[in-house]
This record gives C-alpha cells, structure tokens and sequence, in this order.
DNA sequence: CATGAATGAGGATTCATTCAT
DNA sequence: AATGAATGAATCCTCATTCAT
C-alpha cells in the first residue's frame, strides 16, 4: 500500500474527476448548444470552481475533443454489439445490423450525436493539440472499420459486387446513410424533405444495398 | 421620368452596396469561418465603416441569411440548367445531369456550400425574421423539386420503380450525395475516408440509381 | 412683392418647417421617451429627411429646448386665461383658477408636463447655448410672475398675511404644488403615496392657503 | 469553524468591493451625471477591471437601483434619529424635526438626493428585477411611515385637523416640501424662484403646519 | 434648400483564461 | 489540488452628426 497504491488511488480520482467535468459539459452542451456553452455553466453543472476545469482541460476546445472522443466510444461499442463477432452472421446481416444501430445511436444518444456533427471545418483543427486529433482520427477509423468488415465479409459471400472494394463500399454507406441523419438533424432542412426520418434512413439504406447487389 | 430614373438609381446603388457587404462577407466567412468572423472583419474588407453595415442589414445573421439566399439561389442556376427543360432528356439522364450539378456547385462555390452546410440549429431560426426564413424555405425547396422533377419523368418512364413517390426519391438521392459531400467537407472526415471525393460521389450516385432501377 | 415678400413668405415657411420638426419631436418624446427617442424617429415622424432636421436645430438638445419653450408658452396661455386679468376677481380666486390652470395643464398637456420635468441638471445647461437658456428662464418667469400677482392682489386685499412678500407667496406655492405633480409623475412614487393626485393636490392647495391667511 | 470564519471573511470582502464598486458609481455619477456615466467610468474610479463590475452587479441600472437603497436607508436613518421615538416629543414638534432632516439630508448627501430625484418614469422599472423594485418601494415606504407617525401622533394629541387621515397628511408634506427641494435641484429653476433654498423651505413648512392645525 | 448615405466613437455586456491564496 | 475573484480583449449594435450631391 505504498506510494503506487496511493498514485494508482490518485490517478483514479484524477480520472473520476475528469469524467465528471466531461458529463457536466456534456449536458451542458446539450442542454443549451455547443455555441451557448461557457465554462461558468460546466463548472456550475460539476459543482466545481472554474479553475479545477482548467486542471483537467488545457482549454474548452479541448473539453469539447475529449467528449467527441466518449462520443465515438459509444458509438464504437454500439457497433461492434451490432457486429457481434461471435455469432454466424453473414456480411449482408452485418451490415443492415450496424446501419440498425448507428440509427440507435442517432437516436439514443442524441447529445454524442449532435456533437459529432458539429465540428464544423478548421476551427476544430487548430484548437487541438495534434496529438488529440490524430487520436480522434483514430478512434473514428474503428467505427469504419466494422462497417469495411462487414463490406469484405459480403464480398467474399458473394452478395455484392466483386469489383468493388470492401473499404469503398463502407465509405459510401456511411456518407449516404450519415448523409441522412444530418440533413433530419437540422429543423430547416426536416422541413424541406417532409419525410419521416426512419423511412428515409431505410430507403437509402435498401437501395444502396440493393445497388450494390446488382451486377 | 427624372424622378423614376434618379430613384431606380438609387435603388440600384443601394443594391450595389448590399451586393458589396455580401461579397465582403462571404470572403470573411470564407477565410475564418462563419464563427469567428465579426461585423468589423465584413466592414474592413468591405472598405466601409462598421455602422453602414446596419444601414443595409439588421444584424449580423441577417447577412447570413442573405448569403444563405445568395447561394440558394446560385445552386439554382446550376440545377435548372442541369435540368434544361427545354431539351429532350431522359428522367434518368435528368438525376445524373443534376447530381453532376450539385457536385460543380459544391467545387466552384465552395464558400456558398459551407455556408450552407454550416447552420447549426435552432440558433438560427431564431435570430433571423420569421418572413426571411419561411423565404429561405421556400427557396431551398425549389431546388430539391427539380430532383423530384426528374425522378417523377423517370418512374413515368418506367426507369425506376413505380412503388416509391417521386419526392421520396428525390430526398433519398439528395440526403445521400449531400451525405458524401458533407463528409469530405469537414478535413477529420475527410482523412478518414481517404478515397478522392469524386470517387465516393460517384459511387453513391451509381448505387442509388442501380438500386432505384431493381424491381 | 419684391424681395420682401419672398423673404418673408421664406420666413414663414421655416416656421412652419420648425414647427413641423418640433411637433413630431414632441410626439416621438411622448411615446418612447426622451431617453430612447433618436433624431431618425423624428424625421421619419416629420417625413422629412435626417439632414433637414439640422438645418433647423444646431442638436438634438436644442430641439428638447425649443419644445420646452412652446411647452412654457402653452402653459402661460393657460395661466393668463385663469388669471382673466380683465375680470373683476379677488385675489384669492386668482390663486385658486390658476391653481387649477396648472393642473388642467399637467393633465391636458401631459407630454409637455413631462417634458418639463425631465431637465435634470447641469447636462441640459451646458448643452444649449446661453441666448436660448436665457430665453427659457424669461419664459419661465412669466408664469411666476402670474402667480406673484395674484399674491400681490391677495395681500393688498387683506386677505393674506401682510409680512410675507407676494414674490416669496408666489414661489412657495408653486413649490409645493408642483411637488405634488412630481411625485405623482413618478410611477414609484406615486404607489409610495397611494392617493389620488387630485385630492391631493386639493389638500396641499387648500392647506397651504389656509395657513397663508393666517395671522 | 475555520470554514466558518474564513466564509464569513469571504462574504465581508465580497461586501466591501460591492461597496467600493457604489462608492465609484455614486462618485461618477454625481460627477458626469446618471446619463453620462458608463460602466467604464465606474470601473476606472474603482480601479478595477470592466469585467469586475459585472461579478457584483448584474446590470449597470442594478448598479443604480442599489445606490438607491443605499440613499434610502441613509435617509431612513436621519428620519428615525429626528423622530426620536425614546424620547417625549410632541408630534408637531416631531414633523418639524423630521422635515429638519430631510433638508439636511439634503444638503449633506446632495449626491443620494440627486440620485432619488433623477429616475425618469418606466424605463426604471423596466430594467430592474421585479424583487429589487419591490425592495426599493418597500425601503421608500419606511420614510414615509415615520412622517405618517408624527402626524397620527398630532392628530391625537389635537393639534392637527382631526378630520385629515395621518396618512394624507404625510403624503401632503413630504410631496410640497420635496417640491421645494426638486425645484431648487435644478439651476434653472433655482435661479426663477431667486429665493434662498432654506427660506422657502421653512415658508412652505411653516404655511403646511398653520394650514393643517386651522380648524 | 433638402437629402440620406456614411461615419466612427462609444456603450453595455460576455467569457475564456489566469493566478494569488 | 482546489478555488473563484479578477481580468480585459472582444463583440454586437446605436446614434448624433456631417457632407457630397
């Protein structure tokens, strides 16, 4: 019980504490919008002081990085639940079940989802430290890699086109089905398409695999 | 008739001028990102004082707003002569001369897309007029109507299939392009795609279709 | 109808354009208050352009002042048809109408009553040149001066106590008279005292003449 | 009790800035006037930063709003020492010592009177939390009260007008002799009545007190 | 004379970040 | 480690006044 216990114990309450600021900020966000936010409302929500925060975070953007990245993990856990690697599923399967739950997530965790979507261009880049980024860069790559997984695997069972790479066929998926939920994510443009959002995240979503059937 | 040509003069200045803020607005937006940019940055490079800016536009979402419909209504020009009502096409020929439209807009006008893509929430709909928005509406659905345009001509012409409403296939087609242009918009996304995003484009176009045609 | 004529019809036109400016002056001060009320509110309200307006008042103060004085005139034509200098009327009914004068015009003419509480202090002074505050201490004398009178008769006639000069009657009854108006003016204040204006107004006249008559 | 201690000197430091802060603002604005003062001003006679201000006072008409209880309560406390209430006064004599001290509150916290004499109507109101209006009327009401005492207490002892509420007749009072106050408050109007300040006081004191003992 | 577009010096308020305790 | 008071640059917006036409 000697100075590693007690640094194991430290670092532990470090982490705690940590994750407290990441749920206050992350309610917050949700709560009253990313550009809304200020540290003031984080802290209150943590019933910490304002400067603990900048113990644990070098800066909001940072704060906002590190919820981004639980954002992914539970995104990535929702995916490979949904991938199931231990049962006998075939590729096709696969990939209506990790579509099925990236609509979950969408749905369940709308707060992660919101975040992910609103990291708009360079601002985000340039308030993070490089090493953060490329961490973020790539956590999100697991995500990917189910869906390229579950691509290959459909492949192989020959129930889509052979001349089509696996990491390809992932890449379309995502952009068209994730293409889907941001247009329904902003009221304006929900106005404009007027269709239910499950309905026309299964259209896309048969289509696309009906096109990718075809020879 | 003085008096007609005098004030049909100045409203063309006053339009000029209007014209000229946005312009200024646009490179700004363009350059630092619609978050960072201030009325001081837009009356700068327009080479105006601060308060003429107020003089042309009631704040600064208001300026948005008008870029907003500034770019509508470029994407417009471009989808309208995609369409070219007055040559003999195809439904089908129609969808891919328009999603080739919308791809030439999302490259030459990359300012007026991000600026399109970049509206968060509820934020804006609530700074800006119920009547510019409603207009910002209504525009924004002239565009999507041509899709639905098209693929009504295609399922008439037996194309695609008859099950589905022509609007439905407008808005999956458009939610999935947009999808793969919203991804590669934002450079994190973009890396983790890594295929060119020409490629990405065209291979959801080319699913959709193919799965729009399978009975 | 050489010059002359033309200059005086000119004359008479500036009045009428001065006139114009200070009526909707007048108007805009009454409904938004003189603190929010703008120059752009009272050329839109004069239908008349910005710039026109300083070519009829050096400043926005000079306007206040000259609305001050049209206010002052207004209110010694009240008091000089109460006094009814042609009427064979003791001096006590003198004091009594011009009493009621005073409060016919706080309620007939609230805009300008208003007008001529909310001077405070120095800023209006040092704001208005001195012929023009010269002026409005005159204007303001003749008002005083009515009341003085009165006094002055009310003395002769025996019916005030002798020992105190007309002028000194005069001031203290304005004093508290007027005192009752402010303080009802105030929305704070006049839940503080919680009667009615009228009757207090009536108790402060008739007890201050009551103990004028006194030995 | 550490905790205890070091709170409670926590909470008086907190007090004693919010008092500096007041004292910085009374001194602007008895020097620039309520108009001229910005928030600025404030904070550079404090010697403190903008923001700071903003810690302990939500508003700048809070700022106000509290230099207004802090009159208040300075009036309130010349009041309770002229009215003696341990000692055997007569009520007449009371009033007279009660006006006594509204004229030296006057004269020696010119800048609190200032301040209570120069909020204009609504706009007050507005910008203010309904619970510091209410606090502000409640405090105003205490003055009041004390006047109302000393006239109950004539009243019963015969020397005042028995058929007058105590009520009114304090109303009456306080509203003619501030009217005397307001009106030598401002340069111009003192310059029209041309009488010293004291003289007209006392007159109007004096001609209240013989009007209201008359039978 | 009249116009009204242009000005630009403020003004109130916010908030990420620091730092003495 | 934790605090939270202090900072002050930044931001949006206003408005009296000027001046070229």
């Amino acid at each position: 019980m000697g100075r590693s216990a007690t640094s194991s114990r430290r670092l532990k309450e470090k982490e705690d504490r940590k994750g407290l600021i990441l749920a206050a900020a992350r309610e917050v966000f949700f709560e009253v919008g990313i550009r809304r936010a200020t540290v003031d409302m984080i802290a209150a929500k943590a019933e910490i002081a304002k400067g603990t925060v900048y113990l644990y975070f070098q800066t909001k953007e940072t704060i906002l990085a590190h919820l981004l990245l639980e954002g992914l993990d539970t995104l990535h856990e929702y995916l490979t639940n949904a991938f199931d690697e231990s049962a006998a599923l075939d590729g096709e399967t696969r990939l209506r079940r990790l579509a099925a739950a990236y609509y979950d997530f969408y749905q369940l965790e709308p707060d992660y989802f919101r975040l992910m979507m609103a990291f708009d261009r360079g601002q985000f880049q340039e308030s993070v430290s490089p090493e953060l980024y490329e961490l973020i860069l790539l956590r999100s790559l697991r995500g990917l890699r189910c869906v390229a997984d579950a691509a290959q695997q459909g492949i192989h069972e020959g129930r889509l086109r052979a001349h089509v790479e696996a990491r390809q066929v992932a890449g379309m998926l995502w952009a068209a089905l994730n293409g889907v939920l941001v247009i329904t994510s902003h009221p304006l443009r929900r106005e404009l398409v007027e269709q239910e959002v499950e309905k026309l995240y299964a259209g896309v979503l048969e289509t696309m695999l009906s096109g990718l059937r075809q020879e």
